[in-house]
DNA sequence: ACAAAAGTGTTGCTGGTACACCCATGT
DNA sequence: ACATGGGTGTACCAGCAACACTTTTGT
């Protein structure tokens, strides 16, 4: 931001906020993306990830809690800035000789409890969440996006609890080793040693309560901890 | 990017890019950042991180490797996006009343050999290598973004290869020790350890020159081997 | 000869992997 | 009774921390 002679001309900028929403169906076992029907050209009757241009007086975070409350209800969530996506024509209403303002795009990644969130259509477009592996053909670049959103969510669960920001408050062991598994693939531990370990580290207290789920010995349900997990922040803790 | 009506007025941005650019000097351990003077208002005589605001038909990409190439002539570099920060009122140039243009800037993080980088001085502005330690009160928010850098810096340097960016081509294994200690701090690892694991991890190979560092045997020198370290890409290594 | 820096080897322990096994419930 | 899913225990092995030791140089 500093030195160059206004020699050549500077670009403006639209800038938008594009959120990329997560939620994990623990009775399904299904990662969940929230997307968003396109009421307006471009790209009209196209999913695409919930987002919208930044207003005048609103930080770029600010943007991003004011779409994803425009969409969902939430008591709880975790959201972080993914990426920004500013190449020449990723927004077909830039002028073509690209002289024209230009539109950038701020991405935002959020994890949101599946129960919890309820959906606010608002009778005109669309709303829906889709399965990630079902996920069509979106407007602009939103796929890539997504696709960014979903390493970032696999990084994250390997390292950081963020598990609990997308399951239920109180949740059974195979519940979080369910979502792990249907995040990161298969075969990434084996169940017991999961078990253990993650009881070991002690943040997870038992609630007391069981859970029947079909025929079976009852789990017990957990709870996480935040007071208990506190000496491990920002320790490079891994989850495996 | 959906949905909103333009019943609340858009904001109209120019975009920045700001680098943190860094570099270890070994003989003498020292972590440096490149600092730039600013030349005109605001914060003239400042120094602040090279940045330079996008043009038209300019990628945020392009943007970043244009100012980097403005100031230094570098042959081998490491460079990605880092955050965007967007809040209202970062930039003084935005009007008081937050209805005129915003400034926004995208941060990238480099990396570059020190003995192989030759600054460009252009006469009239100051530019330097700073001793991390020793960076002074920046421009706008400028020791936010470089803090930020520095984070990102130590996160990779633990689990990707990033360190044969920022060494010369070929080194010893106590440049790629101190390295390490004077990024992470001291005591993150006993040096023969060090020597062990990453040797036997394979991707490095000795060059078969040795060299001298005042008293004491002559250590050998080692190359990376992108090659050999292939399989291990994406693979959640640990350096240590 | 001695200090300094590079490099090798040994040992004990931690913690992960791969299982085998026991427990509580539905049908 | 037995299938199903939850939960515990154990035994082995890789890998790491700690530290003692050897090698090669400069002075």
């Amino acid at each position: 931001m500093s030195g160059s002679k206004p020699r050549y001309p500077l670009a403006d900028f639209k800038v938008g906020v594009d959120n990329v929403i997560f939620s994990v169906d623990t009775d399904q076992n299904r990662l969940l993306v929230l997307l968003v029907m396109r009421q307006q050209e471009p790209y009209r009757d196209c999913w695409c990830l919930p987002g919208t241009l930044v207003r005048q007086g609103e930080s770029l975070e600010d943007a991003a809690y004011r779409i994803l409350a425009e969409k969902i209800r939430v008591k709880n969530l975790y959201l972080e800035q993914l990426y920004t996506f500013g190449e020449v024509g990723r927004d077909p209403r830039e002028a073509p000789n690209s002289y024209g303002t230009r539109y950038l795009s701020v991405s935002y990644f959020a994890l949101v409890r599946f129960p919890e969130a309820e959906l606010i259509a608002d009778r005109v477009s669309g709303i829906a969440w889709y399965p990630l592996k079902q996920v069509p053909q979106l407007a602009f670049d939103h796929n890539r996006i997504l696709e960014y959103g979903h390493r970032r969510l696999c990084n994250k669960l390997e390292y950081s609890p963020v598990a609990f920001d997308v399951l239920p408050e109180s949740f059974t062991l195979s519940d979080l080793y369910q979502l792990y598994a249907t995040v990161l693939g298969e075969n990434f531990s084996d169940y017991s040693n999961f078990r253990t370990k993650l009881l070991k580290l002690g943040f997870l207290s038992d609630t007391g309560e069981k859970v029947s789920k079909g025929a079976g010995r009852p789990a017990s349900l957990y709870r996480f901890d935040a007071e208990a997990f506190a000496p491990f922040k920002n320790k490079p803790l891994v989850f495996i």
